[in-house]
Formats: C-alpha cells, structure tokens, sequence
DNA sequence: AATTAATATATAACATGTTATATATAAAAT
DNA sequence: ATTTTATATATAACATGTTATATATTAATT
C-alpha cells in the first residue's frame, strides 16, 4: 500500500504528471524508494477511482497530452492518516540478495565470492558518491524557504549514507576475512 | 526469482517440508530473508514441475502426510549456476518505510514522529538482540564439522549487527536533532 | 471445559512488482 | 545518416508477495 502513500505524499508538493513522478522515484528518492512507471499510472489510476486524486489534461502539440494529477482534501486526509499511524511491524519482504549469496558461500568459489562482494562495494559506493553530492547541494539551501522539507531530507540521506557505510564496511570486513582464509 | 533459489540452497543441506522450510525462514535466515508459507508451497510445486526438486510422500497418523522435497542434480546446477552469476544490478525493489514517513516528516507533528523513530528503534533492537545471542552461539562452533557453513553464517550475521546496528544510530540521531529543533 | 498453539499441507483471492510492448515527436549524440 | 535520449501515456502478461481460508489432530494454556 505504501507506494500509493508515496505517491500522495509526493502530489502534496505539487501537482505532476505520472512521468513526473516516475522523475522523482528515479532521482531524488530511489535511495528509499523506487516504482516502475508502470505500477505509478495503475496506482494513479486507482487513486483517482479513490477520489484521492483528480487528474486534468493539458493538451500538447506532438507529444501525448499531459495528464496531471493533484491530491484531493480526500487524498490528503488518507496520506494524514496512513502517516500518523505507524504499523505493528515495519518493513514487509526482506530480502537481501548478498546476504543470501554469501550465507552459501561454501558452494562458491572464494575468489568468486570475492569479486561479487567487490561488485557489491563499487554498487554501494555510486550510491554512497551521490548520496554525499546530494547532501553537500542541500547544504547550500538551509535557510530558504523550503527548509522545513529540505531539513527531512537530509535525515533521510544521512540514513543512507550510514546504512550503505555500514554495507560497504561489512563488505571489506567479509574481503578480509576470506583473505586470511586462504593465506 | 531468489526465493527458488533459496529453497533451492537449503535444500542442499537436507530434505525437507515445506513446513520446515518454513521454520527455517522464520527462525534462521529473517534476519536477510522473508517467506510466506502460501508462497514457499508454490515455489516448491513451480520447482518440481521444472525438475529442480523431488517430493516423497511419507504417511503420519493423526496430521497430514509429510510431502518431503529433495533437490535433485538438476536443481543443483541451477543453484550453482545462479549462484556463479552476479546479476547487473542487485536488490529489487527498495522499500524503505521509516525513511518515507522521516522524508515526509513535516507533515507530521514532531512528537509523533519521534514516537515512531523509538518504536523502530525498539523493533531493531529485538533483532539485534537475536543476532547476537546467534554470534555468540554459532561462536562454540566453531572447530565442528559444519565449521565451513557456519563461518559464512556468521558474515551474514555480522552484516545484521552492522546494518540494523547503523540504524538504529540513526535513528537515535534522528531523535537528537529533533530535540535540538524544539529546544 | 474451552481456547490457543503447534504440527502439516494446500488453495483462492488479492496486492504489488517486473518486463515488454505500443504510440509519437524532437533534440542530442554517435 | 542513424541511433539514442527525453518527453509523455498506457496496457498486457507475468512474477512475486500477502492475507484469508480449509482440513485435521495433539498438546498446552487459560
């Protein structure tokens, strides 16, 4: 259901077109989110048919008209709702692929291993540099009117780079630990 | 497509049911891994219509008969070969709940926020906890003769200790620079 | 005495996520 | 000159995850 929380919450910024969203998951939440653009026009699709959202269509020349929607006092009320009421259990599927790749790592071979788990660090670590870019710009914009939505971003991003930190860490640790293996 | 995978690794270390896979999902790996029941029955009859794995039916009185799954070499070379191969780009959809309602968070009051920070401090506290009583345990077995899969159950555990571990600093931090806000 | 938990398998219905495809144009890159 | 990228919406098919339900017995709890 979340996604459709994601979606409301991200229209009480402003109105946007499903591409425009789909924009937004890829470039400024995808550290803690991310939606196919597919799954964003259904669940669109299914707000509207909520009354959580109204869509209006502006006509364009040699593109496909634009579609936008905008959240309803309906919609903003459910967002409300769903975010003052935390779950009994957070977190719904985990599943964490290197985890499940080393936890059989006696079925591989350790150089393998390895350069899987350095693949993991090099994936972690574009994630990590752009998280770091991200978190200098917003530096700049402290005091401008935005401040508020701009200081919840940066804990959000200061919870990557910890999380991912951490990962990358664990990652060197496990290098080690499967050097001294074989030395 | 991991989840198959995973049944399939387990099942490298002995038959089972689906129930005791079950089990293990809940009791061993949570901590990296998820499963439904309804969802591993259904990954146990796509496998075995594919010939990765093998039921023997073994009659009980008074419950259901046990429906015991091997893998066979079959489902052994699609481990393996999934296992050798490192995908593009790892971990699917990431859904990070407590980083949505923090990014959104100027639409909640500060108290009810810092109300939900401490309740996933507290639900990653458990697991950590569990994790740790699993570190010190898999540390007596050390020089057995499963030596080898726990040292690789271990890096998994580590990475919990880490990741949930940065998380819950964060969260704590979280908390601080919340104070700050209202004092 | 009655309810709940544990053992055991399995399906149905639904929700969510992924990949491929269709349409259409302009601008940028190779 | 041709391909790719960006703009824009949308559906189909499939894969995966969640919740509820059905069946059946024993042991433990209230």
């Amino acid at each position: 259901m979340s996604l459709q929380h994601a979606i409301l919450g991200l229209l009480t910024h402003k109105p946007m077109t499903g591409y425009e969203l789909k924009s937004i998951f890829d470039n400024s939440v995808n550290y803690f989110w991310t939606a196919q653009l597919s799954q964003i026009y259904r669940d669109l699709g299914t707000l509207e048919s909520k009354g959580y959202v109204t869509s209006q269509i502006k006509p364009q020349q040699g593109r496909p008209d634009k579609k936008i929607y905008s959240i309803t006092p309906k919609g903003d009320g459910a967002f409300q709702k769903w975010l003052n009421n935390f779950p009994k259990k957070l977190s719904i599927a985990i599943r964490d692929e290197i985890c499940l790749r080393t936890f059989f790592g006696s079925r591989i071979q350790l150089e393998e291993l390895e350069f899987q788990l350095r693949k993991f660090i090099k994936e972690k670590q574009e994630v990590v540099n752009a998280l770091r870019m991200m978190d200098e710009h917003t530096d700049h914009c402290k005091d401008n009117t935005s401040s508020e939505k701009i200081f919840f971003q940066r804990l959000t991003i200061k919870k990557g780079l910890l999380v991912f930190g951490a990962e990358i860490q664990w990652a060197e640790e496990c290098l080690k630990e499967l050097d001294e293996l074989k030395g």
